[in-house]
This record gives C-alpha cells, structure tokens and sequence, in this order.
RNA sequence: CGCGGGAUGGAGCAGCCAGGUAGCUCGUCAGGCUCAUAACCUGAAGGCCGCAGGUUCAAAUCCUGCUCCCGCAA
C-alpha cells in the first residue's frame, strides 16, 4: 500500500476471512496498533479450537491481538481506549457493537461492508446480491451507527455481476476489492475531510444471516430463481432437496453444487409439477420448476448423505431417481 | 473424547438386522449384430469385502480396538 498515515492509530476489527486482504494492507502502512477478533471457537469434526485466519496472519507480523468473549463489556472498552485508536476498521467481525465501544475512536469508526448499502444490510449480504440477481455489487465504507449498517456512507467501490459468480467466487473478489477502498476512505479521514451519504432508508434490504435449513431448494420458484439461488448459496450455506432412497424407502437429502443447466422455454409433460425429475441419467437430472412459464434445471453435481460430491454419472450409477419421481416433497408445504 | 453416517473389482451402490457360492448399474477388454443411436446381444479380465484381533465347523455379515472419509454443528 502507498498511503501513509503519519501518527495515526489504527485498531483493526475482523474475524471473518473476507478482511484479511484488508488487514494485510493497513498493517502494511505501519499504523495498526492492534486486532480484535472474536475468541477462538471450537470448530471442524472434532471441535478443535480453532483461531480466525486473520489472528493468525496478525500474529505473523507481531501485531497485538486482543479477543474478548463480549465487546461490549467493561473491561473489553477500556482495553480498547488503552489502545487509544484515532480509526477503528471494523470487517466482518461478527458483534454488534455498543455506542460506547464506537465512541472510542478519536476520529472515526468506520465499517467495510461487502454490498452496495443501502441494499442488502446484514451478514448474508454477498448471497443476497447474487440470489437477487444484482447487476452489480461491491464494498461500501460506511460509519458504523448502533444500527446495524446503517451508518452515512463514505465511499463505495462496485463490480459488475456477470451472472456466474458463486457466493464463495465473490466474496473472494470483494476481500480483494477492498483495501481500495479502505484507502480511499481513510485518507479522506486522515485529511480531515468528512464527507457523509446519508443512506435512504426507501432503498434499504435486510439480509439476514442464514442457516443450513435455509438451503433447501424451493421447487415452485421459477427456474432462474432456483438457479440464482444454487450459485449464491455455494458453498456456504449450500443448497440441498430431498428424494425417496429406493433401498431404504427412506427419504434422503441430496446436496446440489452449481454450475446447474437451466431450461426457460422446455417442454414438459402435462402432468409435470414443481420438483418432478423429467430425465435422470449420466447427463444429469433435470428437474421441473414452478412458475407461470414454468422452466426446468439440470443439476449435473451432487451429494448424496454420507458420501462424496459426485458428477450426475457417478450418482446414477448407484441411486435411482426414476423419472415421475418429485422431489422436495415431504417438508415442503403447501403443494 | 460434541452428535451421526460411511469404507465391498476402475466409478457408484446392494448384501450385514435373522453367519454358509461375491451381487447390481456402469466403465474397461474381446467378439457379434444394426443404415443408425450414451444402441443392443454374448463373453472375459479385474476383489486379502478399510486395518488388526476375537467368537464360530464356517465371518463382507456377530464382538472389540484402530485408521481414513462424509454430514450435522460453526
């Protein structure tokens, strides 16, 4: 990084992978007095206790790294005015923070989010850019207010969504994107400039942070949408149906990985309904969609429970889905 | 020791509960057949049934320990 921030005093707060570049850049200038990230969590098959990433890379460069249970408590307040931070860069952290806490900073505290604010406030915000079908997206640096991202804008860098990009493809793209703007802001700040976009509330989305539950394909939504959905879910939370196991007679989920095929204008027999396979075999299995024009998807990598990922060849050699059969069916209500 | 599923020719799976000939869908190879198809027919090769012990006349199958893989959980 180019830019030097002569005196200034920077406390950095990230805990998710996605502020790492960041990190890397402002611990470049010299200026980071320290990191607070969240405190090491029992993670993986075993439950290891595991360090963020980024603590790891702060302990590389010798940074002090603080990591308190609850921000918002006493002690943690004042272990972070002792760091007496002019900015504090708060990045995929992971609380929410007390008015008390961004007091602290003598200059500003300010919030690198992975969305262009006001549209898709919230911890899910790179899936919701893509399941919505956004042009394009970006990073937006913003005041951090006690409501959540709700803060006056500072800057905003965006990039075009070509329609391909998976929630993981992105948000690796998006942690690049954004030391950039980092720069930009903290510069503006370090000058002593304070130029503020206040967010319209009108244009304001939430995106929640999402669950493993929230992943099951919902097989009465038009095709486009069952295949935004695939590539924005991927690979966290991931997207999954369920099927009939022909050998147990139970029913099994199968997890579904993009990219998937997807048919706008198919025809379909007339007793076709949302979620019935209309061919399976070694090419894929292509599933009927809802919707008024109705469409279909051809879903040609998948996981059965227990096993592997696997290609459509792999799957079918061993699993039967005839055709007919629907899928999604048992808690999917109201069909 | 957080909970659960799994390991069977090259791939994916049955068989295990109620021990007794290694099975299915493919792939590979050889031959046949058709104007033709991911075609079809016939045949063949390819397995210490994850590893190590135990029980038994007999273990893929029952018991114990171990290794590796996967899901949940984050």
């Amino acid at each position: 990084m180019s830019w030097y921030l002569v005196g200034m005093r920077i406390v950095m707060m990230a805990t998710g992978d996605i502020a790492i570049p960041s990190f890397q850049a402002l611990a470049a200038t010299g200026q980071v007095v320290a990191l607070i990230t969240q405190p090491d969590r029992p993670v993986g098959r075993h439950m290891e206790l595991t360090p963020p990433r980024v603590k790891v890379v702060a302990e590389q460069l010798g940074i002090p790294v603080f990591q308190p249970e609850k921000m918002r408590e006493a002690t943690a307040v004042e272990q972070l005015r002792a760091y007496e931070p002019d900015i504090v860069v708060v990045m995929a952290y992971g609380q929410i923070l007390s008015q008390e806490v961004i007091d602290v900073a003598k200059i500003a505290c300010i919030n690198a989010h992975a969305s262009l604010l006001p549209r898709h406030r919230g911890a899910a915000c790179i899936q919701a850019a893509i399941e919505a079908g956004d042009d394009e997206t970006g990073i937006t640096i913003m005041h951090v207010v006690k409501k959540l991202d709700a803060g006056d804008i500072i800057c905003k860098v965006s990039v075009p969504l070509r329609g391909t990009e998976t929630a993981e493809s992105l948000h690796d793209d998006l942690a690049l994107l954004a030391p950039a703007a980092l720069q930009e802001a903290i510069a503006a700040l370090a000058a002593g400039e304070d130029t503020r976009e206040e967010q319209d509330e009108n244009l304001m989305t939430y995106a929640p942070k999402l669950l493993r539950a929230h992943g099951q394909i919902d097989w009465s939504q038009p095709a486009l949408q069952v295949a935004r959905k695939i590539r924005a879910y991927h690979s966290w939370p991931g997207t999954f149906t369920v099927y009939p196991s022909v050998h147990s007679g139970q029913d099994k989920t199968l997890k579904i990985y993009p990219p998937v095929d997807m048919f706008l204008n198919i025809r379909k027999p007339a007793d076709a309904v949302p979620g019935m396979v209309l061919e399976s075999g070694p090419d894929g299995m292509l599933v009927s969609c809802g919707g008024r024009r109705g469409g279909a998807i051809r879903i040609t990598t998948m996981q059965p429970s227990g096993a592997r990922k696997m290609n459509a060849e792999s799957f079918f050699a061993g699993h039967k889905i005839m055709p007919g059969t629907i899928l999604g069916l048992p808690t999917t209500p109201t069909v």
